[in-house]
DNA sequence: TTGAAAGCGCTAACAC
DNA sequence: GTGTTAGCGCTTTCAA
């Protein structure tokens, strides 16, 4: 910076303020800093800037589950590894932090931390983002649901599930429904385009209380089949509570997609490989964290109140 | 660390000293502000420790691969969330870099980066391990291979492929491979395993290049079927190439298990998936990940130069 | 609008 | 073996 600074003709305070573009500056000196900066390929230390008081070096995933297990499955790791690898080049670090679910104080403990330079917060809740301490404002970015003070990105889950479930009302009459866990309000949307869709259809809600794990989706279906033994279409909350229903159906001798036809939501990897292969909707989960991620670093920070990125219908033998 | 080293009645220096478990300290010194920090929850400041000289506050996963896209597999992404989830305690963040696999001056780069705590190498070469820069010693740890200066932390390839190889050896008399990429040193165990075991059992030498995607599998079964028609299973580096030459045979009408065994390596989630289910060996990647972040961070730096983390056979209807 | 100066919390020479 | 002192590279009051 000192460097900078001489070469730009001012002094390191004025250098800092043009380059933060922060406190007051004149129009030509920002502009001589910068493109000095430009040419020397400056950037910052983030240490010293951290230890001055500027934004920390690590950006911590927070990640609302039941258990610390939660944090091995492969949707977050996908959001570490593409945060990871977009945090690179602008030299901080992410962590993975695992949260209880109604556990209090979550973000209070994460504001408090200097060497916090943002939060990602996956599957959070109203309570906790209605606790966003003022030191963070700014600094935090949901991948699910947001609010007024908390800008949030994700697939855009009632899109996804709606064209799943109308394909599956082209062919099916009655279709049930394994929803996703209660508690994750992001999850929602794929129940409420269920509710929808149905309705608007005329068909009957069935609808029964899931999960996200393999076995949600096999005791989902095996319930389904118990009370709607009529049913021919199964609509599970994501791709792993499919492969559940799907083993599940197979073992009860129920033919898929034969008898009852089975779709997801996410496409995981898996989801081409099973027999028959799942038709699900996509789910471009290494784009929303690397926006989560990019939101925070971007010095701009124009971060949108709310993205939701595309989610496409992937059709296979399932359904 | 001003208010510790006061509450042990000693100068900050040595309780920093004595902290770091480096320099001169007396002995009951040590264990006064030992147990004092303790009690205190003191938590040194990452980002002040870097600015001073110390360890920085990233550790980096370098990746060599052929292509950056390849950041985005399932096996990097948790290597990068299991790192993730460690380095949190620590106050320490990740970033993923791809390095090409032949590019120089990687290491070189990352030396003179005071803001980075530690490297893991990911997929390296001897090249590129021996040209390992002074400033990084004792701050590097490779998963995959390693040499003098960089321990290495891995998952017993050599073992896991020989327990595949003789199950596959029980049923089956003309067992073909298809290799991983050839410029992955990581990899070769498995084909040495190959080799030894075919040998040992007399059986003939059926050797086809392949890699690790699902088309290198595909490609390389149809190669097998060609060349040796008469091959009885196929042992492919990966579980990937695994899907891929399965769904290989199944166009080709060659049924699996039926005709020709199949088996991988790594038991991937989907290997429970496919039909027939994929027989393989487990591939402990979080631990193996985790382990390596926590050499780079102990501050015993107790590194053994070698680790090999046990694989075990899984046994599903493929082979 | 700008510059000078005072730290941020820690480590590492250096003298005691 | 221990304390004193001087920074690490930046941001941020405070005067000018």
């Amino acid at each position: 910076l000192e460097d900078v600074a001489r070469a730009a003709g001012v002094s390191r305070a004025t250098a800092s303020r043009a380059l933060l573009e922060a406190g007051p500056a004149s129009t030509p000196a920002r502009a001589r800093v910068r493109a000095v900066a430009e040419r020397m390929r400056f950037r910052p230390d983030p240490a010293a800037r951290a230890l001055a008081g500027g934004p920390g070096t690590r950006i911590v995933i927070a990640v609302l589950e039941t258990s610390p297990a939660e944090l091995e499955c492969g949707y977050i790791q996908q959001v570490a590894g593409a945060a990871a690898a977009v945090v690179d080049r602008h030299d901080v670090g992410v962590a993975l932090r695992w949260a209880p679910v109604d556990g209090p104080g979550l973000l209070a403990g994460l504001a408090t931390d200097r060497s916090v330079h943002g939060v990602i917060l996956v599957n959070t809740t109203y309570p906790v983002l209605d606790s966003l301490p003022a030191r963070l404002r700014g600094r935090v970015v949901s991948i699910g649901v947001g609010s007024d003070a908390v800008p949030s990105i994700d697939v855009d889950n009632l899109a996804g599930a709606t064209a799943v479930l109308h394909h599956l009302c082209a062919t099916r009459a009655r279709i049930a429904m394994i929803e996703p866990p209660a508690w994750m309000p992001c999850a929602l949307p794929r129940c409420q385009a269920y509710r929808q869709v149905m309705t608007e259809a005329g068909r009957p809600l069935r609808m029964l209380p899931g999960g996200f794990c393999m076995s949600d989706g096999r005791a989902g279906a095996v319930e389904v089949m118990r009370r709607w033994p009529d049913t021919d279409a199964i609509f599970a909350a994501n791709d792993d509570a499919a492969f559940g229903a799907m083993s599940a159906l197979r073992e009860m001798g129920v033919g898929v997609p034969a008898d009852v036809a089975v779709a997801g939501f996410d496409d995981v990897p898996a989801a081409a490989l099973t027999y028959p292969g799942l038709t699900t909707a996509s789910h471009p989960v290494g784009r929303v964290a690397a926006a989560a991620a990019r939101a925070l670093l971007d010095p701009a920070g124009g971060v949108a109140a709310q993205i939701r990125l595309p989610s496409e219908l992937v059709l296979r033998e399932s359904a």
